[in-house]
DNA sequence: GTCTATATAGCGATAGAC
DNA sequence: GTCTATCGCTATATAGAC
């Protein structure tokens, strides 16, 4: 059961209530600094500051820092993905543009800045909080590739692609779509894809997945066994 | 130009000389215990207890906690990999045993604790270290590379495989074999792939890969163009 | 050169005035 | 409910005794 960023008011209304902009101010800038310097990076009294409250009343709206890293972490992940950007488009004659056009957009989304800072608070932070990592990956990559799984489950029906089994050849296309820059961002390396490089890597990924998938007997749409 | 472990000795011998085996028992220390909780989780009292010397004496061997890390960090990195473990057997009858074999001793290096250990140290100090991070990269994930380049290199030469780039397939192949579970392992989700799942991978992984390279004309060992 | 003891600063979290 | 001021703790880094 996910967190919600909504107080739980157990008394209907005991006295004067909490100023909700107050605590999305705090939770903004929560959600903006952790991702930028870590967990141990960022003080209860720099968020306070940041929020423009004191430190008292963001105590009084979250347990402790634990906690507002949680659900602030989680937020992030969330907002992360709007889950249509990523359909695939109806247009499936030409397999190879489908395919190098899902890439760019793939590694925009990945290897972009907040994706980034996001692997790298959990990386900082992997021995404490497993749940969290675990939330991050379902709503994360796990849904990134779902749009993956599902072009090539129809390209495997329509006999454009030879793909006996979707959900693993999803799984291999997102790793060689992400490469070893992915990583080398996550720990910060200095060299950044140029966009050529970048779309140099993609046609070389294209063509490997295509080659490795392309059915053995183009005639025929489906093989026996 | 790397940092060394060996102190500087400005004077000769102006009086007692520092006990070198203090230092390099403030070397393992942090060689320890840096991995294990990152920068931010150990504090240089732990590394003087853990080393069994005072905090001065530390600090009269290293200037700060930085530099420790520094050179702690990249001891670690070197230490990593014994390149001739990874050398490939010259029995290059079955390509797919081959990659195999290859496949399982790549992803036990790189999914080791150990190198998990490294990647998330510096993810965790990403702003900071990005020097370091590059270093990391050269000795670790680039040499780990290398024996894949070269394998495909004479796969293509000897016509087993269809390889026009080994360096960009020896990455992919890299890719694949990571997988999801490479970077998973580094932001801490807690299921962790059984060996009988592994084993499945790897195959897929072969497949896909040999599959993708495999001469289009078994008889002919050379395409022109 | 090495140790015990301490200075200084920042952290997360809290008590009392309004 | 919110703020100012502070507690208790731990961090890095250092001064004085041997």
């Amino acid at each position: 059961m996910p967190l919600s960023v909504a107080p739980k008011k157990r008394h209907p209304r005991p006295g004067r209530p909490k100023d909700p902009a107050k605590r999305e101010a705090i939770f903004e800038a929560a959600k903006k600094l952790f991702p930028e310097h870590g967990y141990d990076g960022v003080s209860m009294d720099a968020i306070a500051a940041e929020a423009g409250v004191s430190k008292l009343t963001l105590y009084s709206h979250f347990k402790d820092k634990d906690e507002l890293f949680l659900i602030a972490v989680e937020a992030v992940c969330k907002q992360q993905l709007p889950p249509e950007v990523f359909e695939l488009g109806p247009d499936r004659s030409c397999i190879r543009e489908v395919l190098l056009r899902a890439g760019r957009r793939f590694i925009d989304l990945v290897a972009g800045e907040n994706t980034i800072q996001v692997y790298r608070m959990l990386a900082a932070r992997a021995p404490n909080n497993s749940e969290l990592s675990d939330i991050f990956f379902e709503v994360g990559p796990r849904l990134t590739i779902k749009p993956l799984e599902n072009f090539l489950r129809e390209a495997d029906k329509s006999g454009l692609l030879d793909v006996p089994d979707p959900v693993q050849s999803a799984e291999h296309l997102s790793s060689l779509f992400k490469g070893a820059w992915h990583t080398r961002r996550i720990i910060g390396c200095s060299g950044q894809l140029s966009p050529e490089e970048m779309d140099a890597h993609v046609r070389s990924v294209v063509d490997l997945f295509v080659r490795a998938h392309e059915p053995r007997y183009p005639s025929a749409g489906q093989s026996s066994q």
